[in-house]
DNA sequence: GTCTATATCATGATAGAC
DNA sequence: GTCTATCATGATATAGAC
């Protein structure tokens, strides 16, 4: 096939790109730092993409796109396996930070890559990225919010909204420190990966679902007209 | 005095590079900006402070101090009036997560500029800051520590210390997304900074709360002798 | 001690040969 | 489609005038 090699040479630059913007960060890094990596000519970036702002976002995407499917696999077969009966918190929460948790705790470089970018994502001021990942993140957040409202009767759709937003932020910076806090980080990577992604994601679960499910605060109302 | 000549422009930088800092992220942000908003000459940055990643870590370091000095007055408070009594897991994470939220959502944009720093520094992959961080965070997080240890009678050391680190990334993006999930952002800007801070920190110290507080999780013991 | 002017370098992007 | 060569710009840091 004459298309293998123009797809071939896209492949290395994305996986290059992902490689190196999870060691440094994307505006630490160089598009000649990128098609050295990859073995293909500088111009290559620009020619697949356009941009590098844009390589950025396909980078970002593609990972994106495979967790949020993941996510939304998991949210399906607990909901077919219920049937519309309200889903248990913890599944959810499961569901949701499951995959984000094995996949930045995994060893393959290649798949960690994702992580920095979204840290890096929300810590931008600017918002570039940040308007890419609402968009594709609002799908399959408001399925999750959804399912969380009925399962969770009683909690207002807003307290909602902030409690998922502010468990992603402890989920961001679980992945972030896994081996930050105390304990040695850099120990046995074979093994390690998978059962500290386990130990982690369990040490997450316990924290995540008390603060969701934890007694509403005192808002004073808004003011202005009810919406 | 002589000195006050030189103190002025030495304030007129840190106070510019922070404000451009929190717009548009310290590395986005080049010299040429800090020294043109500052009214200074280019030369002055490096004469004053060395060299850009100097005067990144001194805008970081001075919010920093007055941060953890507020935090560190406020637990002494409560310890003064207990007086060796065990705290409240509230009052705790008022006196910890309270300063922060307030110094955010305060209208001043010169204050407002930590809270990307933070953020920014938690995701630099390469830590430079992060050592920085560390290092002015160990004493009052250690405080903090011993403090929720007598409070929370039963929950190891090791998971306090993973909590603590997941209530960071809670308020971090709680900061960050004050406007961001759902409702108006750009609202009042006049009384809506305090009284948002307040109904933000009511939302988040619920959530905190029942996170830290959650029953533990059953993590399998380290292989390996027991230390 | 402070600022002007300049040096040196790396970046992202592009034009044009093949 | 891919590569070579080059551009214009902006970066940090420094030497030397005042």
């Amino acid at each position: 096939m004459t298309r293998s090699r123009s797809a071939l040479t896209r492949d290395a630059i994305l996986d290059a790109a992902e490689h190196l913007f999870a060691a440094q960060g994307h505006d630490n890094t160089s598009m000649r730092q990128i098609t050295r990596t990859a073995q293909v000519n500088l111009s290559a970036v620009n020619y697949h993409f356009g941009s590098k702002s844009a390589l950025v976002e396909a980078v970002f995407q593609r990972r994106l796109d495979a967790l949020n499917d993941e996510r939304l696999r998991m949210l399906d077969a607990l909901e077919a396996r219920t049937g519309g009966q309200p889903l248990q918190p913890a599944a959810l929460i499961d569901a949701y930070f499951g995959p984000l948790v094995r996949h930045a705790c995994s060893a393959g470089a290649e798949r960690r890559a994702f992580v920095p970018l979204q840290t890096t994502t929300m810590s931008d001021p600017t918002g570039t990225l940040q308007a890419l990942f609402t968009a594709e993140h609002s799908a399959v957040a408001q399925r999750f919010t959804q399912a969380l409202l009925t399962a969770l009767p009683g909690m207002p759709e807003a307290e909602i909204v902030w409690r998922f937003h502010f468990m992603l932020g402890a989920t961001a910076y679980a992945i972030m420190g896994a081996g930050g806090p105390g304990q040695g980080g850099e120990g046995d990577r074979d093994q390690d990966a998978t059962r500290g992604a386990q130990t982690l994601l369990r040490r997450l679960t316990a924290f995540l679902l008390g603060g969701l499910q934890a007694p509403l605060p005192f808002i004073h109302p808004v003011s202005g007209p009810a919406s």
